[in-house]
DNA sequence: CATGAATGAGGTTTCATTCAT
DNA sequence: TATGAATGAAACCTCATTCAT
């Protein structure tokens, strides 16, 4: 049910990772704890479920941009990328905000894992497109990349970004990523 | 008590935080619980002291790196800040990986902004002496040269990093920093 | 309906006591709670239903048996008695061996009890009218009949019967019973 | 602790097996449910122990009384093991009373059939060394022993002993052991 | 009649914390 | 000061039962 997806990010939001238990999204969602075992078998079922439309929602988004831009030149690449990527995470602000909170309390490290891959994939392969430069090691720049526009966005997310800072954000990673690739781009 | 700290880490990494209780650590640290709980008065207070201890370290190691480096050039600044940076988490390798682990089970958010700002603060500083550039926006840039470095280091602990890539990380962090500051420099 | 008897059993076999919940049972026997609850009020009468099935086929196989060897003699009565004790308990021996666990489940013991008082009237009867020995205690001995044909089925069944000892099983009960009213006949 | 043994059996007398709940238990016992759990690490564990030491005294008793009864005859064995198998029996008559309730809810089959297999081999051991007779299948026959025993024991326990059956149960059951004793010896 | 999603009381178990020794 | 048995609130989860469809 999606009343109770809604309720765990709402819990997670408003008392905490610590303080989500079964009772309290059950209740928030307007249903009873059975209900909510119907639906999911055990409390590590739910926050898995949540944490993965989260990011499988990102991974879709830059899959999405990664493609649209093949072969076009890098600066493209990145503002295409870039801005799905930011655009995913803050249009459920709330969302990506709680889960950082929860992806520690679950086994989620292989769902992580599995994500990543999918954006370096989607990054490699955009990138070996490139109309304007060659990469020598593309798992190594992909990985970079995804870190790239992670670390900015957790810490604004966590830090309870200011709404300037999250205007200026987007630029500011465009201009990380584009300084990084051109660095390291082979000579033609 | 020393031991107490290390039980912590050492329970974290092998057990996870939902396993992490007062009696284990204690177990582990070889004293009674009761004794534990005359250094700490909770188990917040001991995961915070842990927490703190770690990135009082790493912000020392930023701030000592980013003192040294006053009026030198953009690229001895990147590879002073980076390099400690990147040494003072991986010296330590399981408790930075313990710890992000714990993050969320405490209300850790003040703290981890505290460091934030001082990270901040020494980069700044260093940054407004460089010889080589000029900026606009320090605290904007600043709050993204510390993320250009949180974020690939946290994707490589979490990750569980190659000893390949992990050889490569400080190499590639340099590049992504220094790629980023050159771009944002202010025309000489 | 017969498809929830069965189910029952099955289930009480396959999973144990305590995993026998109704919706299992109605699961397996491929209807719904909600018609489980037609067919029987609640959880303790389909188990006292299923309980006294059992109990009252035994019961009846030992009248019959009683009654068709009145003023026989007493090898012949106990032959009688005997073989359809066993044949009535192994005939079905799922079931017989599921419902040993269900006993505690269930305010069983009136039920067990009106079953054994209806045994004992059944073989009181017979022996009153025996050929060849008369005896005191009728009620008494009657008791110790049932229980001495009760104790090795039980320790059988529950034991996880060899096929040889199963085989044996009747021949010994046999010479328990015959041997002990033998012993406690009156004297001529 | 004693007290959560002594517990145990009363609320198992009291209230019957379903409603035995672990904060029962305790609250009888006069500990907190947490102090229960310091010494049985779940339900299954403190059940198991009641039975499992319900179980050795009477297979202590019995080994005892075959032990001493090596070499008698056939009669003095018969009395000295019903006898010690009674009076264990009996002299906790609620403990033993209580117990065949717990029985079933348990993964007790394995510590059922060991104390069978132990008694089996007092009487075994016992039954060779007869004075006045000698048997085939030593197995079966001491396998129906404890049977013979069992049934009438159970039933009485089970069915509410009138005190004037519980007196005459010892005899019958001599009668009863002894008479299938003698049927199966072999010819002198 | 049949269905099966919803209910929620109640069971088992954990664990931070205290305090008498 | 150190100990660790005792505590009990609170978490997770089950399952007999109901009732709108």
């Amino acid at each position: 049910m999606d009343a109770i997806f809604e309720a765990t990010i709402q819990v997670l939001l408003g008392d905490g990772a610590r303080r989500l238990t079964t009772t309290r999204v059950a209740e928030r969602a307007g249903v009873s704890v059975g209900t909510l075992y119907q639906y999911y078998p055990n409390k590590q079922a739910l926050l898995f479920a949540v944490l993965q439309r989260h990011l499988a929602r990102v991974a879709e988004a830059v899959e999405a941009a990664a493609r649209a831009t093949h072969h076009a030149r890098l600066s493209v690449m990145v503002a295409a990328v870039v801005g799905a990527f930011v655009h995913a995470k803050t249009e459920r602000i709330d969302e990506a905000c709680a889960l950082y909170r929860v992806a520690s309390e679950l086994d989620s490290t292989e769902l992580v894992k599995a994500v990543a891959r999918r954006n370096r994939a989607a990054i490699s392969a955009m990138l070996a497109t490139a109309s304007d430069a060659r990469f020598d090691d593309l798992a190594l720049i992909s990985f970079m990349f995804s870190a790239a526009m992670a670390g900015p966005t957790r810490a604004m997310l966590e830090g309870g970004a200011s709404p300037k800072m999250l205007r200026a954000l987007r630029g500011q990673m465009e201009s990380l990523c584009l300084g990084y690739l051109r660095h390291e781009a082979l000579p033609a």
